[in-house]
Order: C-alpha cells, then structure tokens, then sequence
RNA sequence: AGGGGCGUAGCUCAGUGGUAGAGCAGCGGCCUUUUAAGCCGAAGGUCGUGGGUUCGAUCCCCACCGCCCCUACCA
C-alpha cells in the first residue's frame, strides 16, 4: 500500500523498478562489513592523507544514505551506520557505468553497501574512495528534514524509527537505557542474585493499589488481571528456597498518564532474604551510586537545573523531612514528636493548607476518617517530595499506607520500609516483608473492606498459605526503570525513555475504508 | 478529569479578514574533491475537522479531534 508523500513514493518505486531492469536486487540478502564506522573513525580518525595515501586501508561498509552530493559526474554521500557518519565519494571513472548509473538513481533514505579504501578529501574529511557499489535496501519513503530533523513531538513518538535515525540524542538515550539495565544485570548476577520471570497475567492483581487492566483467556474462560506488580509472586519464590530474586519487567497499571507515568512501565523488583530494609538502604546506595558511575562516568551528574552528587546520600524518616522542608513562611516548624502525637499530623495540615491558601499552593485535601498515617504521608508529600533532589531515604512510613510491609518492634504503627528520591523524582520503595500469614491475612481483609477500583477484590489465598509455609525474613525493594533512566540522560517526560510510549491511535486516514454514512 | 498552549506542503517553519510563502526533500537541466554543495527551471496545499459571523474566513467565534505542558490520581 503506498503512503503519503504519494509522489514521492511513487517516484521511489518508479526508480526500484528502474533499478532492478538494470540487475541491481533492491533487496538483497546479506553484506559483510569489514568495520563499522564506530572502528573507523576509532583507528584511522588521526590518519593523515598522506599516511592514508601510503599504506592503503581497505574497507567494506553499509549504510543508509543521509546526505547526497551529486555533481555530474562524481559524487558524495554521507553513510550512517551504527549511529555514525562516515563520507563516501563515487566516481564514474573508478565506479564504471552500471554502479554510476546505480548511484544517479539512489535517494536519501536508501541503504548501500561500498566497498574501497579510506582517504582524505580536500577538505581534510576522512572519506571512503568507492571502488565498489552495492544497492542493499531500497527506501520507499523520504527521511524527515536533514538539517532539522524530526522535531514534531507526536511524529517522533509515533514514528519513532524516524525519530532515531534523524536525532542522534534520541539514539544515545536508549543506548544508555541499555547500559542501566545491562549494569543492574550484572549488580545482582554478581551478588548470587537469580533472574526469574513471573506471570503478568494475574487472577488476582495484587502486590501494589493500582487499578488494574483486564483482559480474557479464551480457553479457560476466565478474566485476568496484566499485573500491576511481580511482589507477591517474587515472595512465593523466597518461600521457595530461592533466597536471592530479582526481575526485570513491565508492570501495568491502568491510570493516568503523564511525564512520569506511562501505563506500561519497567520495573526492577529484587528480594533477599535474611536481610531487612536498613541492608536494602545500603545496597541501593551500593547499586544506584555505581550504575550512575558506570553508566555516566561520574557519581555527579546534571538534572535540569540541578546536579545531582550521588556520592551522598541522605536519610530521613518521613517526620524528620517534613520538619526540614517545612515552609518558612508557615510559622513555627513542628517536631517529630509533635507529628508522633494522635491528630498531630492532622493539625499540621491545617496550618500547612493555611499557608499554601495564602501562596495559592494546591492544599492537602484530607479525605474523611483519614487515619494519623494517612496524614503524614500526605503531610509528607506536599511538603517534601519535590525537594528532594539530592539523593535520599525516607523511612518509617505508616503501617496504615504500606499493607505488605513489617511493622516496627517498637511501634506498630510504623513500617520498616524506605522510599528513595533523587531530582525530585521518587525512584524506589523497598521494606522488610511482612511474613506473618496472620498478620497479612489482616491487612488484606481490612485492605478489601475499605474497597475502590485499586484493592483487589478477592483474597490471594495461595499467597497466605506461601506465607503459611514459612517466609524467611527478608527484605525486597522495586525501583522505576523508567523514571531512573529519566534522571541519568536529564530526560524530563517519561516518554523520552520509552521508545513506543501509549498514544492515542492516529486518527484515521481520509482515505480510510471507515463507514461515511455510519451518522446522520 | 480541570487549566494553558499548539495544529499551514512529506519535513522544518514564516504569514495574512481579500487568489497561500520560504528552506530542505522530490521532479527536469548543468556540474569529476563536495559537505546545510551550487546554479537554472517547473511542480507540490480541502491552512486538523465541522459549524457560525462576514460580501468574503487559513485568520474572528463555537464545538470536536490530536499532541505538548501544568494541576489532580499514581510509581
């Protein structure tokens, strides 16, 4: 089926068949490079013409056309391969006629393979002299502007092949993308970790609140859940004997979309047991400092207008931080202690709304028989959250917000569990696990009493029975692929770091076999 | 979901209440070291869609569609 610009695919297609009456294939099996252009430029990058000239350097690449000169007789062309640029010059002379008259009827877009030696151009720009010419794709459609790129956002989400191959920064983003994760890999690889893969269609979506996505297995005839979290199935592993887990994946979650949130998201879950969440604070410093070192050559790397130094981290437990980050302006800062009291939080609310009225900052909207946990958190979100640019740990969260984690021997009410932050952005949640069947069994009732689209509706019965079974005390953590990935290539829409991030369809083409007359 | 912005040629962008503009890409011609190659010539548009105001709308008004940003929910 052809597509818009129509002239100009069918002038491509007019040239294709041209092409192929003159014996060249416009789609031909295999090519075997000699370098890429990467090794290229590595090795020959300093050679003089004159050395060039001396001893020769053969050559066999394939491209895609970028750039095309043709002057008559001779010509240049700009080749990108592997996310380079190297220039070849083909001349009739040295070509012969029947690759000339291939390179007369080849268009931006095309992809060819050459085959000569390296030299230098007047100019001085190391260049490919072709002796040989070879058609190795024809391209139907014309690559966005060459100077400009793609910049439309939509067409660069959309046709994100384009997108890549005009925009080199887009190409370096999802090359590093792809070292964040190959470093992970290798983190937990060499700490005895195991990778596992656990279902993603749930009967029950648990692990996490979030509203589900719902799909059906024909067969079976049942409804399932795409999962919203691994950790139920990650826990059932430990109780397994598999002490050490970890999983790479996407995770869905049927809710807003915005620049940090897309409804399908990576996530990296890791469980470990005999450990609880201060081991797990520890080895996040350990593994979030060194893929940032890896990955970006330094520990202090630039996020919007900020730098953020990872060889620091600061911790804070959730009161701690909302005393610190409490607004001067909004009178006397409390104390933790204050905020330890019944009804502090809610107090403090009050006075943090009064002022943010006055600001004409959004309030904190307390919904009603919100419990003193809920209000710290809350209280915690508005005043904290978005400061904390600097590498960071909250801990001790509220039993009542954190429904899978172990409470404290000293106070129930809170939670071994931390949340991590860094450029404003929460990365990670990790804690001590719940292991008490009873306990869980509890939590989950009251969790499925209280009700709404984002609590499961059914008990997980396997999972307390695993519980049942003894899960050795252990601690796990889930950190956001995408939102970290984000931070280590300053990318500021979560759309950035996903190569295909969810759109609307495209609307229909006019000349789309829709009903015209479906409405009157 | 609410608020703001954007939508003009395949791409990157100007522009105006009175017959729609450039550069790149494409087409024809010239050109054997160019590089955002150059020069000459011709072509390309339901100005997002649908209504309204107007003698006349791409422009003003309304609705809808799509995208982006902020806020809300969330990781």
């Amino acid at each position: 089926m052809p597509f818009e610009p129509l002239d100009q695919y069918l002038q491509r297609q007019k040239k294709l068949k041209e092409l192929a009456a003159l014996g060249h294939d416009p789609y031909p099996h295999r090519f075997v490079s000699s370098h890429t252009v990467a090794e290229i430029v590595d090795r020959y990058g300093a050679s003089t013409k004159d050395a060039l000239e001396a001893g020769k350097v053969p050559v066999r690449l394939a491209g895609r056309i970028m750039t095309l000169r043709l002057m008559g007789k001779a010509g240049f062309a700009h080749l990108q391969a592997q996310g380079g640029r190297l220039q070849i010059y083909v001349k009739l002379d040295i070509v012969g006629e029947k690759a000339f008259e291939l390179f007369r009827l080849l268009d931006l877009g095309d992809i060819i393979g050459v085959e000569g030696h390296l030299f230098r151009t007047k100019t001085d720009e190391l260049s490919v002299w072709v002796e040989k010419l070879t058609l190795l794709t024809k391209s139907l459609l014309p690559l966005p502007e060459k100077w400009h790129g793609l910049s439309d956002v939509e067409l660069r989400y959309r046709q994100r092949y384009l997108d890549l191959l005009s925009n080199k920064e887009v190409r370096d983003i999802f090359i590093k993308r792809a070292e964040i994760i190959r470093a992970i890999r290798s983190f937990f690889d060499g700490r005895s970790y195991i990778e596992v893969e656990t279902p993603m269609m749930h009967r029950i979506a648990g692990g996490a609140t979030a509203r589900p996505f719902i799909t059906h297995h024909n067969t079976l005839d049942i409804n399932l859940y795409l999962r919203i979290a691994p950790e139920l199935y990650l826990k059932r592993l430990v109780v397994g004997g598999l002490d050490r887990v970890y999983e790479i994946n996407r995770n869905f979650r049927n809710e807003g979309i915005s620049t940090q949130h897309n409804p399908e998201f990576t996530m990296l879950e890791f469980y470990q047991a005999y450990s609880d969440f201060r081991e797990l604070m520890d080895l996040t410093e350990e593994l979030i400092t060194g893929v940032v070192q890896k990955v970006c050559g330094s520990t202090s790397i630039p996020f919007g207008e900020h730098t953020v130094d990872f060889s620091k981290w600061q911790r804070l437990s959730m009161r701690e931080a909302i005393c610190k980050y409490w607004p001067a302006e909004a009178g006397a800062v409390p104390t933790p202690a204050e905020l330890a009291k019944p009804g502090g939080p809610a107090a403090n609310i009050e006075r943090y709304n009064k002022w943010a009225a006055a600001k004409g900052k959004d309030l904190a909207h307390v919904p009603s028989g919100a419990s003193d946990g809920f209000c710290t958190a809350l209280l915690f979100e508005h005043v904290a959250e978005d400061q904390l640019i600097q590498p960071t740990f909250i801990f001790d969260f509220p039993t009542d917000i954190s429904p899978l984690s172990k409470q404290r021997d000293d106070d129930p009410s809170l939670v071994e569990r931390f949340e991590f932050f860094a450029g404003g952005l929460e990365l990670g949640n990790g804690f001590s696990e719940l292991n008490d069947p009873e306990e869980q069994e509890r939590r989950f009732r009251e969790q499925i009493a209280r009700g709404g689209d984002e609590v499961p509706k059914e008990l997980d019965l396997d999972y307390i029975r695993a519980l049942c079974h003894g899960l050795p005390p252990t601690a796990g953590e889930g950190v956001g692929i995408d939102r970290l990935t984000m931070l280590l290539t300053n990318s500021h829409s979560i759309r950035d770091v996903i190569l295909f991030p969810l759109m609307r369809p495209e609307a229909p083409a006019a000349s789309a076999e829709s009903p015209a007359d479906e409405k009157k």
